[in-house]
RNA sequence: CGGGGUGUAGCUCAAUUAGCAGAGCGCGCGGUUUGGGACCGCGAGGCAGUCGGGGCAGAGCCGACCACCCCGACCA
């Protein structure tokens, strides 16, 4: 290819809009280039690496048996309203209607149609088990698009959904995708951590993320010191240690408490620590199912050293949406914002506490009431809750549920996840059934499986450059060898390198050849490094019959034949 | 959705007090250059995000809206 016909050029300056690095580079490097917020075009260039990554996909992704195919990227909106995830993925979930009033969803994953397609497939057990999976652009109305590639609201995702008989199938499938992931993304020179995660608006009972280290990551995780357990911060457990559990349980009385709303300023007026005190927090649940008048309201209530987690509650009570109640509703069920306790409002809200309340005692807190706390309140004696649980936020230094080994605190860019679904979509969705050897009809065991393409090639750039630009693995580089040849209207320069690249691509090596007159060898060699191509070619006239080679990343380059580079690049 | 910010040429940015819309980079033409972002000359390119308001006069002032960015919330 020769650089002067390539369609998008570097530029000097990246947009003051990027503040990533991948963002940037892939700017400056004539890469992408952005339509509206989270909609990018990708350049020629930019696509041959989308397209590289691609094939790495595709290619491990068949080795396992799986069967690319493609669904149509309207979805008819009913198929998302048989498993109410109109609802549960509402907010990020684009309609459109067709001449004929007709309503799709603009798929953003695509369970509901591939359940859809199987079930009116009537198969057998004969045909199980199966792996069907797509490359196909996916659009989420993301609240906000951020980083360049990294959170976008159009991209392209290979999405693969098994179909097994039971579980115990299944497994073997979840482990061989959790390998054929580790496999991709080592072959696109990425080191990726598997976290267990949540499901979300996906459904199922478990999932795992693969999330590449990177302090600009937007997801946090924990990985135990020991490397045992790693988990997003979403659903990592912990193991709560006992406070004064051998304390004698004291009497429950009522004191003034002239104090401010806060928990520090609980721990200043009695002079106790943190974790003595009870924290209660007021959440109201958004599902949109007609609920009994206050149960809506869901009291988390949790040692004071310890924050909600509101995913993990969210869970419990069966909620898609979790939000902070107002003062208005803490007032309509009697309570006071700052002063909220279990004690005296079973039956008007929810109440859910944390496995913790067991690991202290004599608490003190609220009483519903301004300026009025309690001491010595315990679990059991004093108030009962309706759900008990973990909901309670991991961080950094806590020990992991085994006891042995404390939590460390991540952030990584998740490039891909597997998702456990289980029945959740073929017994929402009527007729998700196979026939089984007993000649019944049985709901289909399934799992998904997602990678972002866009996301993983910005994952790339994060990891894989310098001050300069790029430096592509050679896996996924756009061309193999960039040939700069250096004052081209020297004799026989130009005809020197059009016959090298000629010789390279007979041999099946990917040429991008900077065939620009008129242009400083610094301009070039500058391009070269932003573009990031693994390996540079320099032909001039000091080059006589050789080629000077230098790595991307290398100080020194030598100099080498042709036929050297040719049998160096095809390897 | 809350907080903060920005909209002037493809990109980076200017423009006293409201008084004919500017530069650098990039692009085109001509010429001089060519081993780490060369130079000269000429040229093309802008209804100033949109709409409204007061004003002799608006890029600038006032209002509304829109778009975009950052933080948070939220979220694969």
């Amino acid at each position: 290819m020769k650089y002067s016909k390539l369609v998008g050029k570097t530029v000097r300056d990246a947009p003051t809009d990027a503040v990533f690095d991948s963002h940037k580079l892939l700017y400056k490097g004539g890469f992408i280039r952005e339509s509206t917020a989270g909609r990018y075009y990708f350049l020629p260039l930019g696509w041959r690496v989308h397209e590289k990554i691609k094939a790495i996909i595709k290619n491990e992704m068949d080795k396992t048996g799986a069967q690319e195919m493609i669904v149509p990227v309207l979805h008819p909106l009913h198929l998302w309203q048989e498993t109410n995830r109109t609802q549960s993925a509402g907010f990020e979930l684009m309609t459109i209607k067709d001449g004929r009033e007709f309503q799709f969803a603009l798929g953003g994953t695509a369970e509901e149609m591939f359940v859809d397609l199987v079930r009116n497939l009537k198969l057998s057990y004969r045909d199980l088990p199966f792996n069907i999976y797509q490359f196909s652009t996916k659009f989420r109305d993301e609240i906000r698009a951020r980083g360049g590639l990294l959170r976008v609201r159009e991209f392209v995702m290979k999405d693969a959904y098994s179909f097994d008989r039971n579980d115990k199938e299944f497994n073997k499938v979840y482990e061989q995708m959790a390998k054929t992931y580790s496999a991709i993304f080592s072959r696109l020179g990425l080191t990726t951590t598997k976290v267990e995660a949540d499901n979300g608006y996906i459904g199922g009972e478990y999932c795992h993320e693969f999330q590449v280290e990177s302090a600009i990551g937007e997801g946090r995780f924990f990985v135990s010191e020991n490397g045992k357990y790693s988990a997003h911060e979403d659903v990592a457990k912990f193991k709560r240690d006992n406070k004064n559990i051998d304390e004698p349980l004291k009497p429950y009385k009522t004191v003034e408490a002239i104090r401010g709303t806060t928990m520090e300023d609980g721990v200043k007026l009695h002079g106790l620590p943190l974790w003595q005190q009870m924290k209660c927090v007021m959440f109201f649940n958004q599902n949109q199912q007609p609920i009994t008048n206050n149960q809506q309201l869901i009291l988390a209530v949790i040692r004071g050293d310890y924050d909600v987690n509101e995913t993990k509650l969210a869970h419990l009570v069966g909620a898609y949406h979790l939000r902070h109640a107002t003062v208005e509703e803490i007032h309509s069920i009697g309570s006071e914002p700052g002063f909220i306790s279990p004690v005296g409002l079973k039956g008007k809200v929810k109440i859910v506490g944390d496995i913790s309340l067991r690991t202290v005692r004599n608490m003190y807190g609220g009483v519903n009431k301004k300026h009025l706390d309690s001491l010595n309140m315990n679990i059991d004696r004093d108030f009962t809750v309706d759900i008990e649980g973990d909901i309670a936020m991991a961080q950094p230094g806590f020990l992991a549920e085994d006891g042995k080994s404390k939590l460390v605190e991540k952030r990584g860019i998740e490039v891909g996840n597997i998702f456990q679904l289980g029945y959740h979509y073929t017994k929402l969705m009527k007729g998700a059934n196979f026939i089984d050897e007993d000649g019944k009809e049985k709901p289909y065991y399934m799992g998904c499986y997602g990678i972002g393409i866009g996301r993983t090639l910005a994952a790339i750039v994060e990891k894989f450059h310098d001050e300069k630009g790029i430096i592509w693995p050679k896996a996924v580089a756009p061309y193999d060898v960039h040939v700069v040849e250096v004052k081209s209207r020297e004799y026989g320069v130009k005809r020197k390198a059009e016959e090298i690249c000629g010789q390279l691509e007979k041999a099946g090596i990917e040429v991008l050849w900077d065939d620009r007159e008129n242009v400083s060898p610094g301009v070039k060699f500058a391009d070269a490094d932003l573009i990031g191509i693994p390996w540079r070619a320099v032909v001039s006239a000091k080059t006589g019959e050789k080629v000077e080679l230098k790595r991307r990343n290398a100080a020194e380059a030598r100099m080498v034949s042709v036929a050297e580079l040719v049998s160096l690049l095809s390897c």
